[in-house]
DNA sequence: AGAGAAAAACTCACTCCGAGAAGAACTGGA
DNA sequence: TCCAGTTCTTCTCGGAGTGAGTTTTTCTCT
């Protein structure tokens, strides 16, 4: 304890090394955003056609590096959200609600023949966005349904780098959580009905649910929804009883679980 | 679509730049690992006191810069995961058997004043390990009891930069596990007892659970524990049945999950 | 042998779940 | 206007799971 301060170790000598940065290997950290929503039932991800050169002409998720420092190209990135959602944008309209939430970081030494890329990942949720037509900073961007991805699907579209485990991973963490948290709502505009909510359990998880069940389990979890006292407009095209609206309680666990069982 | 590879958008912009990469504002990598073990029914984590000078003196998670590349310290990190047991093994020994899962990556501009530093954390747990009286590379390191941390404990111990919230995330997402997963094998040796997997459970979740209803779920789930067909050599220290010895099972998702209720 | 202790099995009331049926409210066409 | 079809909502019922407690089995120590 009495000469911690005198020890020249590992720490240390990091640390002085340092303070000329320029002397370590140069490394990028990048974001790539999973944007998810629905649209009539189908999971839909967003993918750009790479107009730049590793991979050019491929699809991959909306990235881009993270601004460390204010320099030429704009004021840095207070954190990596904001990084995160300053790459959607630009590629994209953004929603006024949306979840996100961080992924996890990827840094394989052969990820990018260029340099030491580290990406971290983000999944943001929303409800039905616009077509980004308007994309102004990318040759192409489109709303993908998950099953036409590389896993399984007719693989039209065949994400660049390790993209489609990223989106993989994504999928299974959207799954899981619908489980547990109230995470559905944020695929859903401000108000909804039940039905709403159990489309998008529906779509998430690939698999139909029994509707009287479901929603008895919805309204018996504490917090998840709260009646606003209003119906719908009108009920179903071909009609139907006018549905019930209701919006996110703000409960972020759920008790008990909505749990997919095996089917 | 026939432009594709004519248009100078930001990507390319980004890609050609990128040759030169010190032309960018210098960024850093870090991994920091929240080691977790139990002894004797009380959760630990790992802490080191910091020899060198940013919050020099005070404890703080083992962590260290990720190697981009081959240089005079060693060898390149060749993946994250490889880094973060890398950094831990310089500060304690490894056990044979260990659960190593990435966390987050927090990078906030403000997190270090020196540079830009972007700090993947991971969550390891093992089994317990042995004091780390070895360290050769620290001035000293301490298994610390959860509860003696920041949140509300005695703060003996008050971990430097925002490792007191990854700490806290840490064991958040340890205990969330515990819940749906099988990742209570991982604090316990190969072989194992019911008893000994309850104690788990209870010191993650700091209550105490019911013996006769965790036996039954525990026997339910599917996959969870295999049975050796064997006995420990001896019941409890003040006699008692010999338990059964049993392996983990190897199942990573767990039906039903064992759910903490409301106490 | 007997007391005490720990593991494992059992019981019981209660809740929760899946599956189906039934009721309520609405649309559109006969 | 009445009826058939549709959708939302509530109800019912058997089976499975859960919390709490009790009992049985098997062991150690005195």
């Amino acid at each position: 304890m009495v000469d911690d301060g005198m020890r020249r170790d590992a720490a240390e000598r990091e640390f002085l090394a340092a303070y000329d940065p320029h002397a370590y290997a140069p490394v990028a950290v990048t974001v790539d955003v999973v944007a998810m929503t629905i649209r009539a039932g189908e999971p839909l991800v967003l993918l750009v056609r790479r107009g730049a050169s590793p991979q050019q002409g491929r699809w991959a998720l909306p990235g881009g590096f993270v601004r460390a420092e204010d320099g030429p190209a704009g004021p840095a990135d207070p954190d990596l959200p904001d990084a995160a959602l300053r790459v959607l944008a630009e590629k994209t309209a953004l929603p006024t609600t949306l979840h996100l939430e961080q992924l996890g970081t990827y840094g394989a030494r052969d990820r990018d023949p260029r340099m030491r890329v580290f990406s971290v990942a983000y999944m943001l949720l929303a409800p039905d966005l616009p077509d980004p037509e308007q994309g102004r900073d990318t040759a192409e961007a489109a709303w993908v349904p998950w099953r036409d991805l590389g896993h399984g699907g007719t693989a039209r579209y065949e994400p660049a780098f390790d993209h489609t485990r990223i989106i993989a991973d994504a999928v299974e963490r959207a799954r899981a959580k619908l489980e547990y948290t109230s995470l559905a709502t944020a695929f859903l505009p401000p108000v909804f009905t039940i039905t709403d909510l159990r489309e998008v359990y529906e779509a998430v998880w690939g698999r139909p649910l029994h509707a009287a069940n479901f929603h008895r389990k919805i309204l018996a979890a504490p917090g998840f929804v709260r009646d606003t006292g209003e119906l719908a407009d009108r009920g179903g095209a071909g009609g139907g009883r006018r549905p019930r609206l209701y919006r996110a309680g703000g409960t972020a666990a759920l008790h008990p679980p909505l749990l997919r069982s095996a089917p």
